[in-house]
DNA sequence: GCTCCGATGTTGTCGGCGCTCACATTGTCT
DNA sequence: AGACAATGTGAGCGCCGACAACATCGGAGC
């Protein structure tokens, strides 16, 4: 058993596991493809068989990261509660999920390799996907309100808690900035900044 | 003229420079000592008389980016108009900043080598003077507000913008996703969304 | 003016990396 | 059985960051 097999079997999902691991652990910046064909017993050269180029099989971990967010809102937006509350609990779950995985998120939504190329194909569909998901949660939770409005304010909306996610992933805040609030309070501020208020009624 | 000085005479400014413009036009990855060294006509190890290391530069870099964001701030925040007038040309001015120089901000604020180290001493100090700028300019557009309602404000403000500026710079918002919405029209709606209302007086 | 020494720059070298090429092995389809 | 595509191997290229030993420069003190 376990004898070293020629051929690995599922090499491709175990790199991308392993990069996604890495990804978490210590940045994007930091996943080689020798460590990982080392780590996986395969040869150096392995991996090329897989995926063009580092680019790319950084680009299957982010697609990765966004099924998983879409399995975040898709949870939290399927609950009870009236629109409102579900997009409220769709936006604290991913300021969640942002938070503990900071590697993963940089790569999603800040790295460098995303500057470097086209976007992926591999993860414009998850991504996409997530961006609709949400939309519809702001649309369910202003219900009848002006489209195009909505549309600004998703925007504006994803903007407000990726940004703090962003800043308070790089230790941006520091204490005497925020001081006396709380990460909870915190927490309160930016969905009360992100949901805002329903669009002024025109009639 | 022009002889071969065995010293450059201001390598650190140099290098700091010329970094600057790789960040800008590639971004932080693609920053090399070599590269760097090579195009200033000295040797490779040259650099590590001036700086520890890649990222000692880097950091370097970013504090002089800071110092670039604090004369934009003090020019945006210094002229005509009232607070809240003022207040909102510094951030359209911080989203002008941030959009032309999509890589120098990636450093700033996205970057991975912001998570390598505990943040560089060099570029705390401006950093925290340009959150200061803003901080103060959020206070003055609210006079009389509850100072730590100001707090969470600021941060909720420099969470909308910077999330914006973050999304925009990496082609997260597709054509049909913000349709009919112009540039202009989204510009306004982060800045309605990042200033917002005043606080809700509780007497 | 001379000497000495710290600052600055150079060459040589090491290990790690992404990537490619020619070759080896395996599983599968006919 | 034979052929072929998929997958894995080993060697090697060029680039990179970093370090060490050595070379040169320029100013401080005599």
């Amino acid at each position: 058993m376990d004898k070293p097999a020629y051929h690995h079997g599922d090499l491709k999902s175990a790199l991308i596991t392993a990069a996604m691991a890495a990804v978490e652990q210590a940045g994007p910046d930091a996943v080689s493809l020798r460590d990982l064909a080392q780590s996986l017993g395969v040869s150096r050269a392995a991996p090329y068989r897989h995926f063009a180029d580092r680019d790319a099989l950084l680009a299957a971990v982010a697609a990765k990261g966004f099924e998983e967010l879409i399995a975040v809102y898709e949870n939290a937006l399927s609950g009870p509660g009236d629109g409102r509350e579900r997009l409220r609990r769709g936006l604290v779950d991913y300021l969640e999920f942002a938070r503990r995985r900071p590697g993963l998120h940089a790569l999603m939504f800040e790295s460098d390799f995303l500057r470097r190329n086209p976007p992926p194909r591999v993860m414009i569909g998850p991504a996409d996907r997530a961006y609709a998901l949400l939309w519809e949660a702001v649309e369910g939770a202003f219900p009848g309100a002006d489209p195009v409005w909505v549309r600004a304010r998703t925007v504006t909306m994803l903007s407000t808690v990726i940004g703090y996610r962003v800043l308070d992933n790089v230790g941006r805040f520091k204490p005497h900035m925020v001081e006396p609030l709380t990460p909870a309070d915190l927490l309160d501020a930016v969905l009360e900044a992100a949901i805002g208020e329903a669009p002024a009624r025109s009639d």
